[in-house]
DNA sequence: CATTTTGTTGACCCATGGGTCGAACAACAA
DNA sequence: TTGTTGTTCGACCCATGGGTCAACAAAATG
């Protein structure tokens, strides 16, 4: 509870250098979208950071250029987790438009409840750096585009009934981007089950054929 | 858009002294509330308040106690927004739960889009200091339990089909609280057919009667 | 073992921004 | 006018926290 973060996690795994210099860059992160997500940016400080991995400060700046960078590649992590998957989402057409809808709900609750895709979550963009800003905003911009095409392809092969895309896929960002807030791994509440009563929801609401499961 | 706030909006209107400092505090917390909404409760410095309302930080502390009180005065003027309306909600047991369930989201609906309402979305109640969070999250957790009654008492009476109340609760929730996020009231989107579509949405989603609209 | 490279840190710097103080000014009363 | 109270502000204080640096430790290298 006071120390989720197991100790010593830090220099073991005599591998190679530069493995050690990414796997250690690694664990930072991690720990950082943790308490990113759970304080908020500005109440983290990079002392907190620091102490959670019985380090110091300045050994961050070793790894990385500055608190602003950090938070980016939380950020990015979370968006790349959707946008590359291991297996890519099935292509435009491969299948309808509400198998896609829910394959793409399914990764993204899987991605919104990481470490990562909580702190892309809970944190926005605001907090960064101009420059950086502008790819956060761009990332999930895609990720928007990417429902919403779902949505109209659905609407058009006749497996959906939403009247407005925008719209509709703004409700589901919603209902998906304010589950980190409530829901917590270490509960009673598997997210499996979570899983699939929110794909019910979404699909009660928009799938086309209404009157069956 | 560079001075939303109109200008020479403080010292006017010469009333009963009383009312004049109480006029100038609504003032300052809806400046406060829109500023901390757009730019986050951290990125906003009191200068910033202050500067947009042409008087100094000083003056600030003349009305208020200090920049949390600030935030929470917003805060709990966005709660009082739903528990209080001027028009009381429907008691339970007047009416279907299917038809509480919709005037409960009208109702929240326009407070998450009124200035104080956002700002009690967008801005956790992390960066209050304890005790004043306490009694945020305690507000929040009534509207929470309002909520999670009213689809109970339409899984109880027939109106509404939803196996489990808490999560669908959340899912609605997020869907309304991350609207201050994209919806813009000087867009061309009005509120009125925003506020239809949400219900629309929810009703198909959990409404006992499948087949009609 | 000497030397270079890689990692780590205590101590420090300093801009930011919340908060204070006392003086000035305005308004109203006597 | 003079006191009294309400209102505003310039100038200041200072804790916080992001960021730097030079020195030190620990591997690698030869």
């Amino acid at each position: 509870m006071t120390k989720p973060t197991p100790k010593r996690a830090w220099g073991q795994a005599i591998q190679n250098r530069d493995e050690q210099f990414e796997m250690k860059r690694q664990v930072v992160l991690r720990t950082a979208a943790r308490t990113y997500s759970e304080r908020g940016f500005h109440e983290t400080t990079l002392a907190d950071i620091a102490e959670e991995l019985n380090i110091s400060k300045p050994t961050l700046y070793y790894y990385f250029k500055n608190k602003d960078e950090i938070l980016f590649e939380c950020h990015r992590l979370g968006i790349e987790a959707i946008t590359d998957g291991e297996t890519p989402m099935p292509a435009a057409g491969s299948c309808t438009g509400r198998e896609r809808l829910e394959e793409f709900l399914r990764r993204y609750v899987r991605m919104v409840v990481d470490d990562f895709g909580t702190c892309l979550v809970m944190t926005g963009p605001n907090a960064l750096e101009p420059k950086n800003r502008g790819k956060v905003i761009e990332g999930r911009r895609k990720i928007d585009q990417m429902l919403r095409d779902i949505l109209q392809e659905g609407a058009q092969d006749g497996t959906l009934d939403c009247p407005d895309p925008k719209m509709t896929a703004m409700f589901v960002f919603g209902a998906m981007n304010w589950l980190p807030r409530w829901y917590h791994s270490d509960g009673g509440l598997n997210i499996d089950k979570l899983t699939e009563r929110l794909i019910a929801f979404v699909m009660r609401a928009i799938a086309a054929d209404r009157c069956q499961s």
